[in-house]
DNA sequence: AATACATATGAACGAATGCTCATATGTTCA
DNA sequence: TGAACATATGAGCATTCGTTCATATGTATT
C-alpha cells in the first residue's frame, strides 16, 4: 500500500468479495450514460408534462403548445430529446405532426416515480 | 375569433372532450416538480453508480469515492442530494457512515430504465 | 408558383448543475 | 484536551440545459 495523497480513506470497510460482488453488479459504462441520459429526460417538468399529455391520445405539436402555454419552438425540441430517447414517436398526417408515446415504459416509468413522491 | 399574435395554430386539432380528458389526468403542477426533481437524481452518471454500487449493500462515503475514483467531496456531495430525494438513508457508526438504499423504488426504477435502453 | 400554415432547427443567453478546493463538523483514541 | 480520521458543506468555476428569437423546411391550397 500507499503512495496516495487523496483525502479518502486507504482501506475498503468492506470485505473484498463483497466488493466484486458489488462491483460485477456494476453495468458497463456505456450503459451507465444511457441510463442516465434516459432518466434526464424525466427530469424536466416541460418534457415530464408533455409525456403526461400524451397519456391518454396522440397530440399535434400546436396543440401541445398551447396546453402546455409554452413555444411552439419550446415543444418542438423538447419533443426532439423526447423522440431521440425513444420515449415518444410521430406520424405525418398534412402539415401536422401527432406525437405520441413510444411504448409502456413510459407510463411505468412514471408511475413509479409518482409512487415514490407520493409515499415520501 | 381573436387577438392573438403566438406563432401557434388557433384552434385545437383535437376534440373539446379530449383535452378535458387530458387535462384532468395531468397531475398538479407541484407533483410534477417534485417527479421532475426525483427522476433528475437519476439523470447523472455518478449518481446513477452510487445507486448500483448500493444494489448489493451498504458502503461508507470512502469506499463510494474509492469505487467510483472520484473526490470524497464529490460523493458526499452527491449522497447529500439523494438523501434528501428520498433514494438513500444512513445510519452513522463511530466515524464512518454507512449508506444504503432507502427502499425498492430505487432498485425498480432502474430496473425499468435499464429494459428501456436494453430493448431500444 | 405563390401563399399560408405547421413544424424543425441553429444561435445566443441566462439559469442550473457537478466538480474541486478549502475548511468546518463530528467522532475516536491517546 | 489534542491529534487523527471520516464526512459535510460553502464558494467558485466550467459545463450543460432550456428557453427564445429568427429562420429554414415541409405540406397543402389556390
Amino acid at each position: 500500500m500507499d503512495e496516495k495523497q487523496i483525502p479518502v480513506c486507504d482501506f475498503l470497510h468492506v470485505h473484498e468479495d463483497t466488493v466484486q460482488q458489488v462491483l460485477s453488479e456494476l453495468p458497463a459504462e456505456e450503459r451507465l450514460y444511457d441510463l442516465a441520459e434516459l432518466f434526464r429526460m424525466f427530469g424536466d417538468t416541460t418534457r415530464i408534462r408533455i409525456l403526461y399529455l400524451l397519456f391518454e391520445s396522440e397530440l399535434c405539436v400546436c396543440d401541445l403548445a398551447k396546453l402546455l402555454g409554452v413555444t411552439q419552438s419550446a415543444v418542438s425540441h423538447q419533443l426532439r430529446a423526447l423522440k431521440d430517447a425513444k420515449l415518444v414517436r410521430f406520424r405525418r398526417a398534412g402539415k401536422t405532426v401527432f406525437y405520441s408515446l413510444d411504448d409502456d415504459h413510459v407510463r411505468s416509468i412514471l408511475s413509479l416515480g409518482m409512487e415514490h413522491i407520493l409515499e415520501k
